[in-house]
DNA sequence: AGCACGCCGACT
DNA sequence: GTCGGCGTGCTC
C-alpha cells in the first residue's frame, strides 16, 4: 500500500471546524502513522501547521476534493487506544457532544499538544552489532551521548527519514524505552536509597566484615541483608539510625548509597496493608455468581449488588479485583468523589499496594499526568478514581466496578455531559470486561433495567457481623411546634442526644444545606436579598460574616438597612450547618463539636483530620450536609439526627423523593455499624411521605414500587428519556425569541407523534426554574422521548442547535443539551 | 477560531 | 487612486 487516508480531529475549539478531517498519509508516513497517534497537518487557507489526533485509518477515500499529506507524526505509539477512541466518538454522538470535548475525557491530563515523547537508553548490553543497521546506528550514537533525549531533538540531530520505524525495532530489541510527558526537558525527582552490596554470602560472614564492635551497624547490616534496598529516609526511620553510621557501612563496602528516582507518587506510601476478610456466606454466594460468569467468559455481564448499607460490598469489590488480578486484567473502581475518603483509598491501597492508582480531584496537574503514564505504561493494574476514571487508559481492561452506583455526581454537569454509568458499560462492551454495581439504594433506572433482565441483581440482605439496621424514628414537626418547642432539634432529638454524649458516643448531626441562614429578608416589606448575577436568594455564612451566592459564589457585605424601604428590620431566616452547629455548642457547652461541610473542608487535607478526629473519637458531635451521609464508617456512631429531611423533599424535580429516599437511607446507615445499636431520628414536616415512610422501614423494594408506579403514569424515566435543551445569554428577550423559534421548529420536524400529544412530550418553552445565573437568562425546553425514537431526536436537535441549518442568529445565544439530566431544574 | 476576500467610505 | 473598516464564508 503507497498510501492511507487519515481522519484527523484538529485542536480547535471552534464548533464550525469541529468535524474529522481527511488527510493523505503517504511516503514514510504510511504504515507509521495510527490511530490514536497525534500528527501535525496544514490547516486552513494559510496552511498554518497544527497538531491534531488521528482517530481513523482508511485505505480508500471517495470524496473528489483535494486532500492535503500529514505533515508529521508526533508519537512512536499511540496516545489513546482504538477503544477509546471507539467510546469517544459514541459520546459525541450520545451525549450530542464536540468531538473535542469528547475526547478530552481520554486524552491525558493537560493540553495534548504539549505531551512530549522522550527517547532512553535502557540497556546497551543487547545491543548486537551484527543485527542493527545503519541507521539504528546513527540513532545509538546520539543516544548512547544523551542517555535521555527529547524525541524532536533525536529528530533533528540525527536526521533519519523514517525515524519511528528505527525506534519501534530498538524498542523490539529491548535496547531503547519510549515516554511521554508533558515537560519537554528530563526533571526527575531523586531520592537516597540504600542498597545492600554484597552478593551470595551467608549472614554469619556479613556479620563478620562488620565486626560485632558495632552494634547498630549490625543490626543495619542485617536488616538490608534481607530486605535488599530500601530508601535512605525510611532506613533512619525504621531503625532509628542516624546517617552517620549508615555512612561508616558504606566505608566498609558493605552498602551502597545511591540516587533512586521516584515518580511523584500521591499516595500516601504509609497506608497499612489492608488484610483479606473472609466472606460471610452472603457475600461468598453474590462473589461466586460473578466469579462463575468470569470463568465461564461470560463477557459484558452487567451484575447489580443491592446490598443494604455495611453488609460488606467493598470486601467483595476487592476479592473481585484480586480475580481479574490473577488473570493479568486491569480494573477500574469508581466512587462518588465525596466517599473517595481516606477510607476507600486505604482499603484498595492497603490491599493491592503500588498497584492502585488514585484519581481524584485534589490532584495537581502533575501528579494527575503521571497517574495518567503509570497507567497508559501498564505500571498499575487498579484505578480507583471519581467519575472520569473510567477512561482510565488501561489496555486490558477486566472489570469496571461502580461503588454507590445511585450517585449524582455520576452524571457530568459539564461538556461532555456523559452518565459514567452509560459509559462504563458501553467500555465494557468495547473491550469485553465486566461491569459489578453496588448501592444499598439502586437508582431507579438500574433496578429497574436489573428487574427486565439486561443486568443481573445480586442482593445482600444483612449486614456483617450481624448488626441490625438502626431503628428510625419519624418526627412530625409541626407536632413539635404546636407543642411549643420552636427550636431546630425536637425534644426526642434534644434527649437522645443527651443520653449518648453521657455514654461516650458518637453523634452524626446532617443537614443538607450548609451556611448560616438561608435568606436574608426584611420584615417590613418583604425583600429578600437576592444575587446580582444570579436570580437566587443568598445564604448568610458568619464564620466571614457574608452574603454568598451559592450559585457563582459571589460574596456580599449584608445590609444593615433594607434596600428598598429603608427600615432596619432585616432578618435572617433558614437553617444551614453553621446554625445548627451554633446551637448544638450553645446546649452542649461540654461536647466536642465539629461541622464538615463545603466550607471546612476545602483545605487539603482538612477532610482527613476531620474523619481521623472523629476515628479517634476527639469529635462527640460531627455537623455536617451530604458528605456525611456517605461512606463513613465509624463503629461507635449510635445516632444519626436528620434536622430536616424536607430540604430535599420539596424541591419541584420529579427526582426529588428519590433523593431524599437515598439520603435518609444512606445517612441512616451511619448509624450502628459496630457493636452497639444505633438509632435514628428523622425530622420532617412531612412525615406521612411515601420517601419518609418506607425509609423508615428501611424498605426498598416498597419504594421501588411506589417509585416506578409514578413514574410510569407521569411518563418519567425510565420509561422514557429525556433531553433538556437549555438556551441561555444576557440579553432575555433574545434568548425567549430563540427559544421559541427552536421549539416551533423541534415541533414541526418530529413526524409521527399526534400533535395533541406534542404538549405532553416536547414541554416549554418556559423560563428555567433558575431563571438567571451568572447574569445568564435561562430558557428551557424539555423534550420526552422513547427509546426507539431518541436517535432521531438527537439528529434533529444537532441540526438545529448546533449545526444551525435553519440558519438561525445565535449570536449571544449558548446552549446546553443534556441527555437524561440529573435533575431538570 | 483564524484568515482571506470583498465591498464601501475617507484620505494623501 | 488606495488604505483599511469589518461583514462573510471556508477550513480536509
Amino acid at each position: 500500500m503507497d498510501k492511507q487516508f487519515a481522519q484527523v480531529i484538529v485542536n480547535n475549539k471552534a464548533s464550525q471546524v469541529d468535524k474529522p478531517f481527511t488527510y493523505l498519509i503517504d511516503g514514510d508516513l504510511v504504515g507509521v502513522v495510527k490511530e490514536g497517534m497525534r500528527v501535525i497537518v496544514p490547516f486552513g487557507i494559510g496552511n498554518k501547521m497544527i497538531k491534531g489526533i488521528v482517530i481513523r485509518i482508511e485505505d480508500f477515500f471517495k470524496e473528489d476534493y483535494k486532500l492535503k499529506r500529514i505533515i508529521d507524526v508526533l508519537d512512536d505509539k499511540p496516545l489513546i487506544s482504538k477503544e477509546l477512541i471507539e467510546l469517544s466518538l459514541w459520546i459525541s454522538k450520545n451525549y450530542l457532544s464536540s468531538y473535542i470535548d469528547a475526547f478530552q475525557p481520554v486524552l491525558p491530563p493537560g493540553d495534548f499538544k504539549q505531551v512530549n515523547t522522550f527517547v532512553e537508553l535502557i540497556n546497551n548490553s543487547k545491543i548486537d552489532i551484527m543485527k542493527i543497521n545503519e541507521d539504528e546506528k546513527k540513532l545509538l550514537y546520539v543516544i548512547e551521548n544523551e542517555k535521555k533525549i527529547l524525541l524532536e531533538d533525536l529528530k533533528k540531530k540525527c536526521k533519519i527519514v523514517n525515524i519511528n520505524k528505527v525506534l519501534n525495532s530498538l524498542e523490539d530489541m529491548g535496547i531503547i524505552e519510549t515516554t511521554i510527558d508533558i515537560k519537554t526537558t528530563v526533571e526527575k525527582k531523586y531520592e537516597k536509597w540504600v542498597r545492600f552490596l554484597v552478593k551470595d554470602i551467608p549472614l554469619i560472614k556479613v556479620k563478620e566484615l562488620i565486626g560485632s564492635r558495632s552494634p547498630k551497624q549490625l543490626e543495619i547490616g542485617e536488616y538490608l541483608y534481607n530486605i535488599k534496598e530500601t530508601s535512605l529516609k525510611s532506613l533512619i526511620e525504621e531503625l532509628n539510625t542516624t546517617l552517620a553510621t549508615i555512612k561508616a557501612l558504606e566505608k566498609k563496602g558493605i552498602i551502597h548509597i545511591f540516587n533512586k528516582e521516584v515518580n511523584r507518587d500521591p499516595i500516601k506510601n504509609n497506608i497499612e496493608y489492608y488484610k483479606k476478610h473472609t466472606l460471610s456466606n452472603s457475600q461468598r454466594k453474590v462473589f461466586q455468581r460473578i466469579l462463575d460468569s468470569i470463568n465461564q467468559n461470560e463477557e459484558g455481564n452487567k451484575f447489580l449488588i443491592h446490598g443494604v448499607t455495611g453488609s460488606g460490598k467493598t470486601e467483595i469489590y476487592l476479592q473481585l479485583v484480586e480475580e481479574i488480578l490473577k488473570l493479568g486484567r486491569d480494573s477500574i473502581i469508581l466512587v462518588p468523589e465525596i466517599s473517595l475518603t481516606p477510607q476507600t483509598i486505604e482499603r484498595f491501597v492497603g490491599r493491592f499496594g503500588n498497584k492502585v492508582a488514585v484519581l481524584h480531584s485534589k490532584l495537581s496537574q502533575g501528579e494527575r499526568f503521571d497517574e495518567w503514564r503509570r497507567i497508559k505504561e501498564g505500571k498499575v493494574k487498579i484505578v480507583v478514581g471519581a467519575r472520569s476514571a473510567v477512561f482510565a487508559p488501561f489496555n486490558n481492561l477486566g472489570l469496571i466496578i461502580i461503588d454507590e452506583e445511585h450517585e449524582t455526581t455520576y452524571k457530568s454537569s459539564q461538556n461532555p455531559k456523559y452518565d459514567a454509568i452509560e459509559v462504563a458499560a458501553k467500555r465494557c462492551e468495547l473491550e469485553k470486561a465486566y461491569l459489578v454495581m453496588g448501592s444499598a439504594t439502586p437508582s431507579i433506572e438500574t433496578y429497574y433495567n436489573s428487574l427486565m433482565g439486561d443486568i443481573t441483581l445480586l442482593k445482600l440482605e444483612e449486614r456483617i457481623n450481624n448488626t441490625t439496621l438502626p431503628q428510625v424514628k419519624v418526627i412530625d414537626m409541626r407536632q413539635e411546634l404546636d407543642n411549643g418547642n420552636k427550636s431546630m432539634f425536637s425534644k426526642e432529638l434534644y434527649e437522645a442526644i443527651e443520653k449518648n454524649l453521657i455514654n461516650k458516643k458518637q453523634i452524626i448531626l446532617f443537614l443538607n444545606r450548609r451556611g448560616f441562614s438561608t435568606f436574608v429578608s426584611c420584615r417590613k416589606c418583604g425583600y429578600v436579598v437576592k444575587c446580582n448575577n444570579c436570580d437566587i436568594s443568598m445564604t448568610y455564612h458568619r464564620n466571614t460574616n457574608k452574603l454568598i451566592c451559592h450559585y457563582c459564589g459571589v460574596a456580599i457585605n449584608p445590609p444593615t438597612i433594607c434596600p428598598v424601604c429603608k427600615s432596619n428590620y432585616i432578618k435572617y431566616f433558614g437553617v444551614g450547618t453553621e446554625k445548627v452547629e451554633e446551637y448544638a455548642r450553645k446546649l452542649f457547652p461540654q461536647s466536642r463539636i465539629m461541622r464538615m461541610d463545603m466550607d471546612t473542608t476545602t483545605k487539603k487535607g482538612s477532610y482527613e483530620k476531620i474523619l481521623d478526629d472523629m476515628k479517634k473519637k476527639n469529635i462527640d458531635i460531627l455537623i455536617g450536609t451530604q458528605m456525611v451521609s456517605k461512606g463513613l464508617d465509624f463503629k461507635d456512631v449510635t445516632l444519626v439526627g436528620i434536622i430536616a429531611a424536607d430540604t430535599t423533599l420539596n424541591l419541584p424535580d420529579f427526582r426529588s423523593p428519590e433523593r431524599t429516599f437515598q439520603l435518609v437511607t444512606q445517612v441512616a446507615g451511619r448509624a450502628g455499624r459496630g457493636d452497639f445499636e444505633g438509632k435514628v431520628i428523622l425530622q420532617t414536616y412531612s412525615p406521612e411521605h411515601y420517601s419518609i415512610q418506607y425509609a423508615k422501614e428501611h424498605d426498598y423494594i416498597s419504594y421501588y414500587n411506589a417509585e416506578i408506579a409514578l413514574r410510569k403514569e407521569f411518563l418519567y424515566p425510565p420509561f422514557i428519556n429525556l433531553i433538556s435543551i437549555l438556551i441561555y445569554g444576557e440579553n432575555n428577550s433574545k434568548v425567549a425569541s430563540i427559544a421559541k423559534e427552536v421549539y416551533n421548529i423541534i415541533i414541526n420536524e418530529i413526524e409521527g407523534i399526534n400533535k395533541e400529544d406534542l404538549f405532553k412530550y416536547v414541554i416549554g418553552p418556559y423560563p428555567a426554574p433558575l431563571e438567571r445565573i451568572k447574569n445568564n437568562y435561562r430558557w428551557q425546553i424539555l423534550i420526552k422521548v422513547e427509546g426507539q425514537y431518541i436517535n432521531s431526536l438527537r439528529n434533529i436537535i444537532n441540526r438545529i442547535c448546533i449545526l444551525n441549518t435553519y440558519n438561525l442568529n445565535f449570536d449571544n445565544i449558548k446552549f446546553s443539551i443534556d441527555i437524561n439530566p440529573n435533575s431538570i431544574l
